[in-house]
DNA sequence: TTTGCTATTGACATTTATGTAAGTAACCTT
DNA sequence: AAGGTTACTTACATAAATGTCAATAGCAAA
């Protein structure tokens, strides 16, 4: 009696399942990607997601690793251009933010906090620290890098959860955040330059 | 049938729900802050939340206004005794932070962003401004101000959601990003007194 | 063509959050 | 003490999200 649709391979479903969840998640945040609009997508039914994902939470955890290696991608690319000299310090600070306000992760991370799986961070952090181990690939990797890295991504957290409202009630550009974290982005890379030559 | 409870004032039984409600905000996240959790926590049902705050929504809103005030309030105290020369910059700091994480404001602008309550954040916005408005008083408002008040706001945001993960994950310790934004702080500070001076 | 595997579906069950309505009883006023 | 106001409750209704299960059918291999 039923109308089975076209079948696809296990990955490319899970990838077209994935990608949709993106969207959504970015469109109309977390509490809106649930496993009846994925589907509803994707053209599919909610039991057809369980299928390929187990449940639920199995959809988070997947995408939280989907979009972690997506967004830390985008940047590490930025950065390989900067170390180069074909990019600019700001195209780093852009990409991290766009990242965050854009790309989602924004929303992913309040989404993994609201309910409480702590398990889909681990995908995050990972690609976080695979990041970090890519800007300090040339052997430079410190103390004060780390910390610098964490002051970008904090802001970067910050500003796409409130930067709109607060820098709106501020009297301040929408840019503020970005400007700032391009200075300090930029003196921390002259004081690694300065390390690295003495 | 029914045995009815002691009677309490409108504000009273709102108070005791909106201190429910924050309590279970920070220890269970914004998606166990439900009628019926709340209700169960003061003795009473869901309906009577209802009675008091006409829907779900307009305990969401009252909440938003309840946390603002009582956040911004300790920071601005903090922020008075520092100006008088009892405290330093670090309690700043400090507080900003823990209103975040301790005291919840980071659950709730996640719980916000999610729901997609727009109109609850305002009062927090407000509080936040008016706490930019403490901090100017001594007639020294510039624009400069308000980007170093926008960035520990930020940082504290951010720190709320991932700090730990993140700084753990970078070999930091579990308060570096309070460590950076006392240094940021400190220095702005000093330039608003060199300013002042000049 | 036939057979096996499994992607896919529809129907049903469960849980949970929110909301409505009417009745009950606590407290204040007179 | 009587009565009115309303805080409060129980019972019911509704909607949405998740999950289970048997049945169907697309696709590849034999």
């Amino acid at each position: 009696m039923s109308i089975a649709k076209r079948r696809l391979s296990p990955e490319a479903s899970r990838g077209m399942a994935l990608a949709a969840a993106r969207d959504l998640l970015i469109e109309s945040g977390p509490q809106s990607v649930t496993l009846k609009a994925v589907a509803g997508r994707i053209g599919r039914t909610h039991a057809n997601l369980l299928h390929h994902f187990g449940s639920a939470s199995g959809l988070q955890k997947a995408l939280a690793a989907y979009l972690s290696d997506e967004v830390c991608g985008v940047i590490a690319q930025a950065i390989m251009k900067t170390r180069s000299g074909e990019g600019t310090v700001r195209d780093i600070v852009d990409l991290t933010f766009d990242a965050f306000d854009k790309q989602g992760a924004a929303a992913l991370w309040s989404w993994m906090m609201l309910t409480g799986n702590e398990d889909a961070l681990d995908p995050i952090v990972d690609a976080i620290h695979a990041l970090v181990d890519d800007i300090g690939e040339g052997g430079h990797e410190d103390h004060e890098m780390h910390e610098d890295t964490l002051a970008l991504v904090l802001m970067a957290l910050g500003d796409a959860l409130i930067g709109e409202r607060l820098s709106g009630s501020l009297d301040l550009a929408r840019n503020s955040a970005r400007d700032m974290a391009e200075r300090q982005l930029g003196h921390a890379l002259e004081r690694w330059q300065q390390e690295h030559e003495a």
